[in-house]
DNA sequence: GTAGGTGTTGTTACCGCTCACAAGACGAGG
DNA sequence: CCTCGTCTTGTGAGCGGTAACAACACCTAC
């Protein structure tokens, strides 16, 4: 910059200001620096920039992904959401599960000096590796709570559980099974929840639950047990937690003769791009990722600058019917 | 720091080593220092330390992301490699396409101060709107060339349309369709020309083209028009240059009765989790995105610190053979 | 007893930028 | 002609670290 400054035949400072786009620079001098910054192929160092106003402007996202849909898809509009607020993200994504390894991810990203987090952990278990954070610097808490005084915002799982249940009562179905996901992600359990409690609030009861973990194999598997199962002969629909464990349920349905959905309706959970492809074309309750990601940052952002802290935030789900869904009985 | 330094009673520089963990302090002394950090809460600024070392050991990742399964994978690998090497990735996507827009994601990553960057372009047109980088700083191309002259890596598209191509040959078919990618994109053209000059050198002539957009839609559409098509009666199997455009050709077929792989073998490409759950099972092509990320950032280190210029590398595919492929004829 | 390590700590000068303020030029108003 | 505000530019002091070197204590060897 004092090269620049003195190829320019001006001081840093001015320089400094045309880098800035100040309004405070005669333009024939605007384009003097110009010119020199150009021959001098100079690019300002955000890393000076960023010590002198003791900001860096970028926020850390942290998450536990496995090649999930969900996740993927929190991670991506969060890095939007943020780069429209003016901030960067720095990604940071641990694997294992394994506590070392953890620790030195929570480092690392401190060590980046960002100036907030966005946490998405979705298992209790993550939760607990990375609930330190919280008294080091801002933290958002996405799709997994963080504890009860962290700023939290999600898709409402318990919401999409209940519009399963109210559709598939509608069409009327009485008995009907779950496949949940593993039970220590707390989105499992609400959707898990949201359902369970609908049914019984129209006097019906829940039927048999397999856990499952969000894999193809899982619902596979939870479906040759389903078809073994004391009660499948009144089984007429079932709720798979997420649109990959619906895709292995039916194909061990299929596979079984049990046809979808003329001998049992399935329904799922996501909306992946793919879904309404299947055959037959999945019904399933979409998330807006967009929205959580977008509430998300902006919660952060938020207090960053000062704001109040909100309460959290839970954007509601909207249910998908397709053909994998019939109607029943009288219903 | 200074303020730590006060409060344990020793400079500032005897602090610097406590923090890098040098062994040149006196335990005692380390623990008087640390017991003032807690103390005072103090964290490092790795900003400060930045620019006094003038590195910053991150990486700039740039890419165009949908919901693409490949590009996010390529990510999540891209990551993991960077913080192995002890860097860490700066997440850029540009979603449009407009130049404005690209213009302004790419300052960001250069405001940054990344030392490198990773470019995941897979589009000709995005891959020259980007092109500008390569002189600005260290940038590896990954699965979309940006020039000869830089560094390039990405799974070998040729090698796995020729993959298919003798699969399906093997199998007894004679006269195979395709939907390809669009054509815009490297990889799309790719698949097609190994799977295309894999059939000519075997003497058999390559069947109707589509080119699809990725979407499953677009393989719908496709399946459509390929039912109409008056060589339908001749076609016994089709290439899908991606698993979602292979589950809309499916759906086509499906609808019409033509059975698969009954009347017709489908396969696809990219062997994502839900690939082998569908009805059928679908054969397809399986890319390693972590090899590739990997390589990616291991030859944007190398060159970082100061290693020679590599060749492009190509990691093979692997065909993964299910049930939508079936034996033909006399086969 | 003195020269010469070795281990530990302190001093000073940057890294590349911004901030607060000072300073000079210039036209307007009295 | 002097004073005052406005526009534009320059000056000096940090931001929070690291690097290079100096300095001191203490021990060993001759």
């Amino acid at each position: 910059m004092y090269d620049v400054a003195a190829a320019a035949g001006v001081s840093h400072q001015t320089v400094s200001r045309v880098v800035n786009n100040s309004d405070q620079v005669r333009p024939e001098t605007v384009d003097r620096v110009r010119r020199a910054m150009v021959r001098l192929g100079y690019r300002p160092s955000g890393t000076a920039r960023n010590l002198a106003v003791r900001r860096t402007r970028s926020l850390g996202v942290v998450s536990f992904m496995g090649p999930l849909f969900g996740p993927m898809s929190m991670l991506l509009s969060i890095e939007a959401a943020a780069r429209r607020s003016g901030y960067a993200a720095q990604l940071v994504s641990a694997h294992g599960l394994d506590a070392g390894q953890v620790d030195a991810v929570l480092e690392e990203v401190l060590r980046r000096d960002v100036e907030g987090v966005a946490v998405i952990a979705p298992t209790d278990q993550q939760a607990g590796m990375v609930a330190g954070l919280r008294d080091q610097l801002p933290v958002v808490a996405v799709e997994g709570r963080l504890g009860d005084d962290v700023p939290f915002v999600a898709s409402d799982n318990e919401a999409g559980g209940r519009l399963v249940a109210e559709h598939l009562l509608e069409c009327g179905h009485r008995t009907i099974a779950h496949v949940s996901g593993p039970e220590d992600w707390g989105e499992a359990r609400q959707r898990t929840a949201g359902w369970a409690n609908r049914l019984r609030s129209a006097g019906v009861e829940p039927g048999p639950v397999w856990a499952g973990d969000w894999s193809p194999e899982s619902g596979y598997r939870a479906g040759v047990e389903l078809l073994a199962h004391p009660r499948w002969g009144e089984v007429t629909a079932v709720f798979a937690a997420n649109d990959s464990m619906a895709l292995g349920l039916m194909a061990a349905l299929h596979r079984a003769g049990a046809g979808v959905p003329g001998r049992v309706s399935v329904i799922g959970y996501d909306n992946t791009p793919e879904s309404g492809w299947l055959q037959p074309a999945l019904s399933t309750v979409e998330q807006q990722f967009d929205a959580v990601g977008a509430a998300a940052v902006e919660r952060l952002v938020t207090s960053l600058e000062g704001g109040a802290a909100q309460a959290e935030l839970l954007i509601p789900p909207r249910l998908v019917s397709r053909s994998s869904v019939a109607r029943h009985g009288r219903g």
